[in-house]
DNA sequence: AAGACGGGGCG
DNA sequence: CGCCCAGTCTT
């Protein structure tokens, strides 16, 4: 651990020549085994995950982005079903939006999926089909930024380019006993430093990966750290000053915004009204229920579906249901309606059940009225 | 530099 | 309920 110390301070403080080649050497020796301690711990203890059984460089890619700021749990199915149903880069190009919103549909952050199309045709036009290899290509082709290029070129490619997610910030930051804010810029740039110092030249891809695997299994973020089990304990700083539960520092974010909202299941025979999103903001593209902003009264909603063309036979409140982004909360009234006649005056689809259910993305805002549609 | 952008799991 | 997560893009 002193030498993740003296790491650090020669990071900082520039290496004091006169001890360099003692260091140097010192230094190799303690980075070795820090690295093969990491190493054998996770080639016995790596889950079993399906892009890591073929790490090809389409895979890796595809995996990486469903990864980004989302749990290898959730990702799983849907890594299984889109490499199914789109196997190659040239499939994912020619695939239409609508078919990949549904597979991406439930997972969040839906411009990951448009990039990663937009990506594709480019692969296709620009590098013959083929992922480029380099770090620097690859953060040309949208929704690939500094990790992402980092771990694809380092796990699919062998490249020896580190991969600094917030995991791994995490955990640089508890083995350097860094006590600096996470958001800090300087305090990023420190351990992203670290991280190049650290990385095994010989497995750069599965000691990426190792470091994201410690910090998802053991030096977790919720809850206390299991330093028991860890193999690289005896070079954490944090354990020794018995920190594990003050590093890393983050500053919290601000609150978030409420929003009302009214949301409307329209009924007409077997017919449920849907309504296609706009083409830029939140949930931009996806299917919804028509809604409104605010809690509407009954005189607002009266005059509401009068806007839309509906001629309400009768309206039954449905439950209030809440939704949680990141930044904004949606608190929604719900409401049933059943009409006797459509009219062609508003920009609704008349969907049946089924065909919400196979063909219309609709985000999980709305899931406690989807499910409100079973009952009724 | 700050805000937008989903959803789910955990204490 | 608040925090966090295998981040990136836009303004």
């Amino acid at each position: 651990m002193e030498m993740l110390c003296f790491l650090l301070f020669s990071l900082k403080m520039g290496i004091n020549s006169f001890y360099n080649e003692l260091m140097d050497k010192l230094q190799t020796d303690k980075l070795q085994k820090f690295q093969q301690s990491l190493l054998n711990w996770y080639g016995g203890n790596a889950r079993i995950l399906p892009w890591r059984e073929d790490p090809a460089p389409y895979r890796v890619w595809i995996s990486e982005i469903m990864l980004q700021q989302t749990r290898v749990d959730a990702v799983k199915p849907y890594f299984e079903r889109f490499l199914q149903e789109v196997p190659t880069i040239r499939d994912l190009a020619a695939l239409p939006e609508d078919r990949l919103m549904k597979l991406w549909e439930g997972l969040g952050y839906y411009s990951r999926a448009r990039n990663l199309k937009k990506a594709a045709c480019i692969v296709m036009e620009q590098y013959h089909g083929r992922l480029p290899s380099d770090r620097k290509s690859l953060q040309t082709l949208p929704g690939i930024g500094p990790y992402t290029s980092g771990a694809i070129a380092s796990i699919a490619f062998g490249a020896g380019e580190p991969a600094v997610d917030g995991n791994v910030l995490r955990v640089l930051a508890r083995l350097s006993g860094n006590r600096g804010d996470l958001k800090d810029k300087a305090v990023r740039a420190d351990l992203n430093a670290l991280a190049e110092k650290l990385l095994s030249r010989q497995k750069p891809g599965d000691f990426n990966q190792a470091l994201m695997e410690l910090g998802a299994l053991l030096c977790v973020p919720n809850g206390r750290p299991k330093c028991g089990e860890c193999p690289v304990q005896p070079f954490c700083e944090a354990c020794r000053q018995d920190a594990v539960d003050q590093i890393p520092v983050k500053t919290r974010k601000a609150k978030r915004k409420t929003e009302n909202r009214t949301v409307f299941i329209i009924r007409f025979q077997h017919r449920i009204a849907l309504r296609k999103r706009k083409e830029h903001g939140l949930l931009s593209g996806l299917w919804e229920f028509p809604n409104r902003y605010g809690h509407l009264s009954p005189e607002d909603i009266g005059k509401v579906l009068m806007e839309w063309g509906i001629c309400p036979e009768t309206i039954t409140p449905l439950p209030d249901a809440k939704h949680v982004f990141s930044h904004l909360e949606w608190h929604m009234k719900g409401y049933a309606v059943r009409v006797k006649e459509k009219r062609e005056t508003c920009s609704f689809v008349w969907a049946r059940q089924e065909e919400i259910h196979r063909s219309y993305s609709i985000p999980s805002a709305f899931h406690a009225y989807l499910k409100a549609l079973e009952k009724v």
